[in-house]
DNA sequence: AGCGTGATCTTT
DNA sequence: AAGATCACGCTG
């Protein structure tokens, strides 16, 4: 059927998580949501979270209540609160139990822009989902998405043309205060949805 | 550059 | 039981 567009399966999540982080970029991040409301957003920032050997991970000392998730099969959710405030979405990586993470920085929001705007008190799209905070609330993701796969109907990520190397940055990860010096943010170069970490480099 | 906001984790 | 930390966003 034109238009229709196959969601990418467990295979393409299969994969090591810094690689993952890469792979995502371009994809289109999908929330099917009550009366066919279709929320998308093109994937255009990610970062790297890894159990083992990254301090800045929340399971680097195992497993608790709140980073379960982290050890999970590849392609589902964890959502965590933070700052009294916000829901950070991930998509788990590496096999299960092992931990591993691609935290969801930036979206480009690509249809359901109106219930967005709505969610997020703002009219200005590169400001809709600039960031990991905004994302979820223009998505309506908190702590019940946790553990959601994206292979049930409801979430997915859709594919999308692979985008060449030149296109593909990296620097630090933004926010984190152990393993700063690990480059593990990734994101489409220029692109005018990436949070306010940087815009270039 | 400063602060709100509250769960989670560490230290007493 | 108390304190520190925090993968942020907004105001100024």
């Amino acid at each position: 059927m034109k238009g229709f567009v196959q969601p990418l399966e467990k295979q393409f999540f299969e994969c090591p998580t810094l690689l993952l982080a890469e792979k995502l970029l371009g994809k289109i991040l999908v929330r099917r949501m009550p009366d066919d409301l279709m929320l998308k957003g093109r994937i255009v920032e990610t970062e790297a979270y890894l159990g083992y050997g990254d301090e800045a991970c929340h399971a680097w000392r195992g497993k608790t209540e709140r980073n379960g998730m982290m050890f999970a099969e590849p392609g589902r959710l964890y959502v965590y609160f933070t700052y009294g405030n916000h829901y950070m979405l991930n998509i788990v990586s590496e096999p299960e139990h092992t931990a591993g993470a691609v935290l969801l920085r930036a979206l480009e929001p690509l249809e359901g822009e109106s219930f967005m705007r709505e969610r997020r008190g703002t009219s200005l799209a590169t400001n809709l989902m600039s960031g990991p905070g905004k994302l979820t609330r223009a998505m309506a993701i908190d702590l019940g998405c946790n553990g959601r796969s994206l292979f049930g109907g409801e979430f997915s990520v859709e594919d999308a043309p692979e985008l060449p190397e030149e296109a593909i940055g990296t620097s630090a990860r933004v926010g984190i205060t152990r393993s700063r010096d690990l480059p593990w943010r990734k994101f489409i170069i220029g692109n005018p949805h990436l949070s306010r970490g940087r815009v270039s480099g």
